[in-house]
DNA sequence: CTGGATCCTTGAGGATACTG
DNA sequence: CAGTATCCTCAAGGATCCAG
């Protein structure tokens, strides 16, 4: 745990950004929501050029997390499928409003 | 302007990221937000420990992004004072989002 | 009081190759 | 296919001192 975590944690505001926090989490969140569940190849693809090593670090502090779900298929080739959790869907509504704002101010 | 930016500039999420990224700045324009008018040594004593250097390049690269005005008057000793712009309060429903998610998760 | 200037650390993130 | 394992870079962020 960080000193910005430890500090603040008192703070709404700031465990709110600690939850979500890192360059890609907020984006990986609204790829798996807009598709609702998605496969690791698929999202790694949406991202790219992510890194593998970066997409399952997120992935896993996000699971950490409960904000995500990981459901393994064991197929041959492995099959696994991300969704948010109940949790996770709490995000949605800035989720939504964070794309908005995007697209009203990106011309 | 960093390859994310560059790289997803199509994409509204990746768009309103890029004008918020950083640790520190959601949680500047939420302590903005909260006090109206915030002075700099204010702010700064908000945020501690945060370093000098850091506050005031997030600062400037808001004020940049025409999210926050500064207002400096010419006095001595020298006082500074940090608003939200009309642009920068497009943001407060997200951010009042994100503190309300902060308050309802952090138990 | 409000920062700028310097120097420095560190860890998030990336490139590439490899594996069950 | 869905990741590890390694190694590496670099720039955000920090500590400290200085200045108008």
């Amino acid at each position: 745990m960080s000193d910005f975590k430890r500090n603040y944690s008192s703070c709404p505001m700031y465990y709110t950004m600690s939850a979500v926090e890192g360059k890609w989490k907020w984006i990986i969140l609204w790829k798996i929501y807009e598709a609702g569940i998605i496969r690791y190849n698929k999202l790694w693809g949406e991202l790219n050029p992510i890194a593998h090593k970066t997409l399952s670090a997120q992935l896993k502090e996000l699971e950490a997390s409960s904000l995500i779900h990981r459901e393994q298929y064991n197929e041959v080739p492995p099959r696994v499928e991300y969704s948010l959790t109940e949790e996770g869907r709490t995000l949605i509504p800035i989720l939504e409003l964070m794309y908005q704002w995007g697209q009203e101010h990106m011309k």
